[in-house]
DNA sequence: CGTCATGTTAAGGA
DNA sequence: TTCCTTAACATGAC
């Protein structure tokens, strides 16, 4: 589920509903999600914290806890398929097929779903440290900033934006919607674009992510993958839910469609083991 | 049976 | 050392 605006739209939406949840009980039915730490170990960092308030860095949410020993912050990623929501206590949230994590405070319990167990809740920040700049902050993300990091470099642009010490919180969905905005193709060596490239590039990647948090932010959403929202937070492949999510995008998963500029049909490579949909007129070497 | 899926990262080569 | 590429992780849908 998870690129910078759908964890950016969770945020804002966990940030309003979990102030003031403490943190009673833990669960662990995946262990792997809690790596590289020990069930107990996390158990003892976490237990009886009360969440002060809820940040974001790129694809991880930042939990921040007080009344505790360590003044670390809680760091979640739902890696591909980490789904994050609050159930009544009452509720039988331990039968939730593939509930991974969950926190039970006095009267609610944050549950915490992740089928493929992709996802990780960590106290480490080394991840972090090494992230590049916010893409929506304008002061450390500019075209400067692009020219600096695609100099004398031969990488695929598609790989270096989706690369997170680069840019954080780009994935593999809205960098091919960036490229289509920007008229790169995807296997462009990142340093042969010139400034007024990285100039469109820098405006296009600020208007995809600032627009899909617009929508998100905007909309019934469906946190936990039920399917009763209007799917924002839920990309299968078919389903009502689905179909109106991959509307909003302009070529990805839209193969053999025309494209929304010139009408040729989008193509779909794969590069770096990923998905990737162009437009061969638009987006061309 | 095979292919594909919103992500990260360890390992290896140049 | 830096840069770049590839495979692996785990599960489900089609």
């Amino acid at each position: 589920m998870p690129e910078l605006p759908e964890v950016e739209t969770l945020r804002q939406h966990l940030d309003g509903v979990a102030r003031g949840f403490r943190v009673q009980k833990i669960l662990v039915n995946k262990p792997r999600i809690v790596r590289p730490e020990s069930v107990t170990a996390f158990k003892r960092l976490l237990g009886g914290q009360t969440i002060h308030h809820i940040d974001r860095r790129g694809k991880f949410l930042m939990v921040h806890l007080n009344g505790g020993s360590p003044f670390k912050p809680l760091i979640i990623h739902l890696g591909m398929s980490g789904r994050l929501f609050f159930r009544d206590r009452s509720d039988a949230f331990q039968d939730i097929p593939h509930l991974a994590v969950a926190l039970e405070g006095d009267d609610r319990v944050l549950c915490y779903v992740d089928v493929r167990g992709f996802g990780r809740w960590t106290f480490d920040v080394s991840s972090l440290e090494r992230m590049g700049p916010e893409p929506l902050d304008p002061d450390t993300f500019h075209p400067e900033y692009l020219q600096q990091i695609c100099r004398d470099r031969s990488v695929k642009i598609k790989d270096l934006l989706m690369h997170q010490e680069r840019v954080a919180g780009l994935g593999n969905i809205y960098v091919n919607e960036v490229l289509f905005l920007s008229r790169l193709h995807p296997m462009r060596p990142a340093g042969t674009i010139p400034k007024p490239g990285l100039v469109v590039l820098c405006q296009a990647i600020r208007k995809t992510l600032t627009e899909a948090v617009r929508l998100g932010t905007s909309s019934d959403l469906d946190f936990e993958g039920t399917g009763r929202g209007d799917g924002f937070f839920y990309f299968g492949r078919s389903g009502q839910a689905d179909r109106e999510v991959k509307e909003r995008f302009r070529v990805y998963g839209r193969e053999g469609q025309p494209c929304p500029a010139c009408d040729t049909p989008i193509l779909r490579m794969m590069i770096s083991q990923r998905g990737t949909y162009y437009c061969p007129t638009c987006q061309t070497l």
